[in-house]
DNA sequence: TAGAGAACTCTGTGTTGCAGAGTTTATATT
DNA sequence: AATATAAACTCTGCAACACAGAGTTCTCTA
């Protein structure tokens, strides 16, 4: 089993983890809250997620105030739950890996 | 809860965890298999981690041959348990975290 | 009209991770 | 004696990354 070296790092780990948990679309702000990145750090997170297909974008206006949404999608729930048995698997010594 | 980005990296990450299990030293060569390193990468990362205090490196030699032994130290070993802690929480969404 | 907030894009800087080459020491082989 | 092999490195690039911060667009509010 490999690691998913996109989902992994922290920054986009905390946001996978968030929209499988929520299983909902979050605006951009409370990601942002969430994460503790900066605008323009968490929206190039964004364009790594959408671009491997984790997460789809949605950009609207409520109102007159731009709101910007973002939904996991089904590959990113199997990624991240992929990922998850990854980290269980190191984490609990359970793979026997002898790769050699 | 904050992430410890040295042992969040993938290699170091299974490198840490595999001697937080056996709880014993572990040889440089055994490390390189399970972790997939190339020898110079694997150095590097184990100086990182001795670095850091999470594991001792011990070079001896067995008849002949030169052996290098890994151990997990108590520093190392509480801050993989603290970063396991922090991954659980990420991952449950434990973390009701609104750091605005 | 002057802010302020949302959600960016862009640029620059610094840090990493990695492969691969070269090095040392010692044994085994021819 | 010469060669090869193994262990465990160090060193040198290179390419990718993360991040901050500045600048931009749009709109509402004071």
């Amino acid at each position: 089993m490999e690691a998913n070296e996109i989902i992994h790092q922290t920054v986009r780990l905390k946001i996978m983890s968030a929209l499988n948990t929520a299983n909902e679309a979050m605006e951009f702000t409370r990601l942002k809250s969430l994460s503790g990145a900066t605008d323009g750090n968490l929206g190039s997170h964004l364009n790594t997620l959408e671009g491997a297909g984790y997460v789809t974008v949605e950009k609207d206006f409520v109102g007159k105030k731009p709101r910007t949404r973002v939904t996991i999608t089904k590959a990113g729930k199997q990624a991240f739950a992929r990922h998850v048995a990854y980290l269980r698997d190191v984490l609990e010594g359970a793979s026997t890996g002898d790769a050699s």
